[in-house]
DNA sequence: GAAAAACCATTGGTTGCCCCAATGAACTCC
DNA sequence: GGAGTTCATTGGGGCAACCAATGGTTTTTC
């Protein structure tokens, strides 16, 4: 394997060896080859991680307010308008005010929003096939549980909580 | 207690089911409580991860190039640059002409870089001790494991090696 | 019922990370 | 000594996460 110049993340196998153990340093890692597999899969539906995550929320929830869906796929609201826009605009999701409370949208999937999705998370499960290749399925499922352990710590008590990044 | 507003990631606890489960989207979330945890520790040092990253490499590396630098921990050479700059500036390593190739930089770590190395250490460590809190020391052994696997597949056959982003 | 407080969608702006292309100098190979 | 390669550097660009402010709307409180 020639070693070219390119230093694009995946082929960084030696790091040195106090950081390459540390949890934080694989984790982005993994995440990066997680986010570059899954958003080049996307990428044929012309689908974005982000809009795959709210599109599937959407689905999932029924008529649901942004301001709901940006706490459910953890958002920043304004990034949500973006989204929310880009998929209205692309026929796969409708936002109606809604009746009862004025100040929501009332976001819902479409018919060929079901059909993109469904496409979509086909795309997004072999992407993840892919990323998890070298794992046996109960590895996966092992680091399935373990990592949504460190995901929701929320549950614990020492120290949790801290100072949300300053 | 309170859900306030902000959604910052943190506090994402439900995100739709197909999604949830994905290796990727829980790597993501694994990775920027990891990055956001990290550092924030780092930063009462003045320090950021890929400094801290570079400055580990040099310590472990001895004299090094920075082009070598950049493919130690996966960086830019654009971006090697700026964080050199900054290391040199503090003072954490120095940055001279390699009279063997004069194209070179030999960066190499100063004694106060040891000397915030290691508490930078410190920090990291205890940052990503509080990161797997929930996890025991044999379950954090397995997810380093696990990632391993996860961010190096370069070794196994299949299609391995794809696109590298495009 | 009116003021106060909280919430919603939206606009505006910032930061950090990752990536690519091009340039001039220096080294290597033939 | 000329071609090809590597090095540091400069100049961009894209994406994700985050924070502050605003006008309109609902709920809460007195």
């Amino acid at each position: 394997m020639d070693r070219r110049y390119r230093g694009t993340m995946a082929d960084a196998p030696y790091a040195p060896r106090r950081i390459r153990v540390l949890p934080s340093w694989l984790l982005g890692r993994a995440a990066a080859r997680g986010h570059r597999l899954v958003a080049e899969a996307l990428a044929t539906e012309g689908m974005r991680m982000m809009h795959h995550a709210v599109l599937s929320a959407v689905a999932e929830t029924g008529p649901v307010s942004q301001a709901e869906l940006g706490r459910i796929v953890g958002i920043d609201p304004k990034d949500m308008v973006t989204v929310v826009t880009d998929l209205q605009r692309g026929g796969l999701v409708t936002r109606t005010p809604d009746p009862r409370d004025r100040r929501k949208n009332a976001v819902e999937v479409s018919a060929e929003g079901r059909r993109v999705l469904r496409r979509t998370q086909k795309l997004g499960d072999r992407a993840n096939d892919e990323l998890t290749a070298a794992l046996t399925p109960a590895e996966r499922e092992q680091l399935i549980g373990l990592l949504t352990r460190i995901v929701r710590p929320a549950d614990g008590a020492d120290g949790a909580g801290k100072g949300a990044g300053g």
